[in-house]
DNA sequence: CCTACCGATCGGTAGG
DNA sequence: CCTACCGATCGGTAGG
């Protein structure tokens, strides 16, 4: 891929981040690259297929982050790391991040489909977080597994919407899971 | 407002939910009403004013919900209450919730700023709730109200993409408060 | 990468 | 509520 045509794809994640996929034109995405609309059409097919290359890159980012989590470290440990994986590719990718999270409906046909399923494994993957960790111990016998995850994947895709490139996001991710691990009730829990 | 105004607003609420606001088409609009385009121009001034009217029906809503809370009941009850009235607002208006939550971007002027200061009014108001439960006591006295408020804002605030008609909201919320007050972590917690 | 253009559709209006 | 229309803009293409 050429440095013209990646410098298309990131411009295009910013613009359909800002004003969203339908409220983005083409011409403005050339005036953003500085080239007439005609031209870019020589680095790319059609609009659509720069939407879908900005989902496949938040696919795959949002995916390698599961990937870097161990799998025999604790229940605990493994939720936090996973938050912390997510919450640095929102921050660190936030245009990717944003249409991914927000503009996959307007993909068409197999394309939509696609990435649908990769959503859905993203998120199959996160409740496996949880579900083996009341497997194998270190998760309260108790938890709801899938109102857990929902809960935690939930505050982690709202996070586009007020994650700013400033703030430290391991931090942010460990406080979440503090809260998370052992709640809010106001007595002393053990340590 | 006559009853065919209001079906216009409802319609519009559907559509912006389900194809975005610039995915919509005042043309779409009217077939969805069984009437030419130019007659929506009778009950609306604009497709702007839609847009606006869909946004303040959203932000009474929620701010209803929140006036339900009674204040001198115990913070983690008050969290509780707050839940379920989010969920409920969301579950029993769905589009006007996600047209309130996705497409607010999409105002112009004024009526942006309008709604924008009623959506940070009310993630004042949820932040409120921890700290006054921190003063009053309720609260674990080390427990960060900033990140507290933001994980459970967080969480209501992506609702609109998973909650569905059939699901018993009220007792959701309180899965998701139950985890939140006594955490995740696998050893006996005091009841 | 540009110029010039395509048919289709956009939000909105006039006049009835 | 309809018909007929407005200028502007849409995504995309042809030919260079």
């Amino acid at each position: 891929m050429s440095a013209r045509k990646a410098e298309l794809t990131r411009e295009a994640a910013r613009l359909f981040a800002e004003r969203g996929y339908h409220g983005t034109s083409m011409d403005a995405l050339a005036q953003a690259l500085g080239v007439q609309k005609g031209s870019l059409y020589s680095l790319t097919g059609s609009k659509q297929e720069l939407l879908y290359a900005t989902m496949r890159d938040g696919a795959d980012a949002f995916h390698a982050a599961l990937d870097a989590v161990p799998e025999d470290a604790p229940a605990v440990e493994r939720v936090r790391l996973a938050l912390r994986g997510h919450l640095r590719v929102v921050s660190e990718q936030i245009d990717v991040a944003t249409v991914f999270t927000r503009e996959w409906r307007y993909l068409d046909g197999e394309h939509r489909e696609e990435i649908l399923a990769e959503r859905r494994r993203y998120e199959e993957r996160w409740r496996a977080l949880f579900s083996e960790g009341l497997e194998k111990g270190g998760l309260r016998t108790d938890l709801d597994v899938a109102a857990a995850a929902l809960l935690v994947l939930s505050a982690a895709n709202w996070a586009y919407t007020w994650l700013t490139p400033d703030r430290d996001t391991d931090e942010l991710a460990d406080r979440f899971t503090a809260i998370l691990v052992d709640g809010i009730r106001g007595y002393a829990t053990p340590r």
